[in-house]
DNA sequence: ATTAAAAATGATAATCATTATCACTTTTAT
DNA sequence: ATAAAAGTGATAATGATTATCATTTTTAAT
């Protein structure tokens, strides 16, 4: 991977955001530094940044991916209100890939958990 | 919901093939008994089905949606080799939702957990 | 049984996120 | 300094899904 100056925008930008936005959100993020990067150098790099490990893609979580620049363990929580996506400690299901694979002999290379439900403040604007 | 007998043949077929289908999966085999049904109705069949319980849809295992006619609570392992499915027993994680719930006082709907791997038989295949 | 409104269908156009293409530019190892 | 490799911007293509619409089917009331 060469170095571009638009991958490292693009991942600093990510890093300052940590919200797990879209490419297009991304997009709208990093032309506000550089006014003329296009659109399929940011799905570009998102993609490449997430194939060497230097960022996840999320691509489960909505139907659109999503990009964490966060390589800790964790799962995520997404708003059912705001579609606003909240890291989740691992530590809510330990051990959970070790367990599947003695319980079933599967190889198992990795555990994706979403967990759904309403944000504390969606929960507070709700009237019903 | 009125009835037609589309929609009753297409869940029947899911039925008689619980290997989650997608849509397009599901009209190839609905076409066999009916050959001038359209894609359109398959699709919108399938979703108005799991808009009322009758399946469920799962919109983020691959990046397209598949069909489950299996109501029960479960979790799915998905093989990184040849896409198959496979239901897993809820009961690797339990109570996840309300671990959660209780560790972080949010208002937890539901869980989706996505297990990654290879499945017995690709596993058998691989050389390297 | 008849009928009229509501819902469903089949065909196909439209949408939208993402990827592919390609001429041109930047990076980097020599 | 330079040439190959990799990256870029603009835009076309893709592919799954949804929307549209004229026609047909279902269903509840007469």
């Amino acid at each position: 991977m060469k170095y571009s100056k638009q991958r490292e925008l693009i991942l600093e930008t990510l890093r300052q955001n940590p919200c797990h936005p879209t490419a297009e959100t991304l997009f709208a993020l990093v032309r506000q530094k550089d006014s003329s990067i296009s659109l399929a150098t940011v799905y570009r790099n998102l993609n490449q940044l997430a194939e060497n490990g230097f960022i996840r893609k999320l691509e489960h979580l909505d139907n659109v991916a999503r990009f964490d620049h966060n390589l800790t363990k964790h799962y995520h929580f997404i708003c059912s209100e705001c579609a606003a996506v909240m890291d989740i400690d691992s530590d809510i299901a330990t051990d959970i890939e070790q367990r599947l694979a003695e319980q079933t002999g599967l190889a198992v290379e990795g555990a994706d958990i979403f967990l759904r439900g309403v944000c504390p403040n969606c929960l507070k604007h709700k009237t019903n």
